[in-house]
DNA sequence: CGCCTTCTTGAAGGATCTCAAGAAGGGTGG
DNA sequence: CCACCCTTCTTGAGATCCTTCAAGAAGGCG
């Protein structure tokens, strides 16, 4: 029943329209992409390293971690994908995975063959090029992450990689708190920021003590957002989310 | 004088080609492009943060670094590019630089506009695949980057770079050596590596001291190359610089 | 209630950084 | 061709951040 699944794909759309422009008939053509459901549980890799990929994922709910591994096992997290990404859609034009994709907590995805991708971006290429735009916000984000991971200490890691999740989260601040619904743990957070456990957790200490972070369960708060950004020293802009309608793109043939 | 860039833009062609399927049709349309050569000093930012560009670089010879900025102004090297690279690709559909281009050592490079990649793209959709997939291969390398800055001591580091560059520059063995013309500083490989140029300099010496690497000049001599790429735990992979021709893609309109 | 995961704590060791200064190398001009 | 200058490389010693190992406490879920 492809149709019921036109809720999560139009999340999927969003991202794209908010910074590219698509014709009406190229938006219809991602609300039609055929998905397969799934229910993935936490912890499983969904897709593991090596073999070829003929489908890309959508992230319908829950998180997603991308997964790399050095010689002795230790494994770090490249990227966090979150619901309304197509975690994948590189896969598209390079479906040899250099990377493997985890739920990092339950989380429900959605299988869009790469055909059917393909064959939507072969009729529009507007939509093809919407698309590459798309993985270009993923690569600027990675970017981002080399410098995270190389040349911040501890704690501006931590406030840093917090300060993207609520960004890209899009979360409203709740009267002074931002509360993020993040569910992952202080392990995971040791991957993805390249320490570990134990340091994380004395840091994690040393923020709550100085009112930078509330997080004791799934939920974190972050009481002073100013701050929180100022210790991580975090400048949205390169998560390109805050794009005017007059600044969205399109290179190829004007739409209609 | 557009026509005696050829040489320059058959190189960044076979980059595409070894990946891409493309008719003879688009590849000329590639050789075609205009370009505006340039030479550009070492140490000279080139493009700049922020401002919108509207041409891509082409690097014609020397490296390239880019650089991003942590707040305390130490800088740290996120991609180098080398002669073949469009090392600026992704601003044709992003045109707001999230990071600075600098020359690492003197440099030739030929701009590009963007109007003529676009124009070339849209009229070709093939091509504009081609150059989607290439951005995706910096994508994987850049992902490395995070795993080698992240997960990996000094002497990993120092090795799995020089095991990347060796294998971009697609160098021959020369006798029982590899052989690079590095050109690079001590300084510039630290900020690459996001170590102190301190410890750069100590590492290098245990790793000359066991046989490693012999690098003293501008040219870098790999005396062992199968016990650099263990000592870096290099798999060259992510570089998917080894395609087959049967494995080349193509996923718009069949080639004629 | 009990089990299993996750979080927390302590103490000791190691990798890397900082600061500072001297040596070597490469390029330039006299 | 030599002298000079400026960049890059090298070295030392002390400080720090972060890791390692190991074990106990807390929290969530059946």
């Amino acid at each position: 029943m492809p149709r019921q699944h036109r809720p999560d794909l139009q999340r999927f759309l969003d991202r794209l329209t908010s910074r590219s422009i698509l014709t009406e008939e190229e938006q219809q053509a991602v609300l039609d992409l055929p998905g397969h459901a799934e229910q993935v549980h936490a912890n499983r890799d969904f897709v593991p390293l090596g073999e070829r990929v003929d489908h890309a994922t959508l992230i319908v709910a829950g998180m997603v971690g991308r997964f790399d591994q050095n010689g002795e096992g230790s494994r770090q997290i490249t990227a966090i994908h979150l619901p309304g990404d197509m975690c994948d859609l590189h896969s598209v034009v390079q479906p040899v995975p250099t990377s493997a994709l985890q739920a990092l907590s339950t989380s429900t995805i959605l299988r869009v063959s790469h055909r059917s991708i393909r064959t939507a971006a072969a009729r529009f290429p507007a939509l093809a090029e919407a698309l590459w735009r798309d993985c270009m916000v993923d690569a600027a984000i990675l970017s981002e992450w080399v410098v995270n991971v190389g040349n911040r200490d501890a704690r501006k890691r931590i406030a840093h990689f917090l300060c993207e999740m609520a960004c890209r989260l899009k979360v409203r601040p709740q009267g002074n708190y931002v509360v993020l619904d993040l569910y992952i743990s202080q392990q995971q957070l040791a991957e993805a920021t390249a320490m570990t456990p134990v340091h994380v957790n004395r840091t994690l200490q040393g923020m709550r003590a100085d009112g930078l972070v509330d997080w004791r369960t799934r939920i974190v708060r972050l009481p002073d957002w100013e701050r929180l950004c100022e210790a991580g020293e975090f400048d949205p802009t390169y998560l390109q989310a805050d794009i005017q309608p007059a600044q969205r793109m399109r290179i190829m043939e004007a739409a209609a």
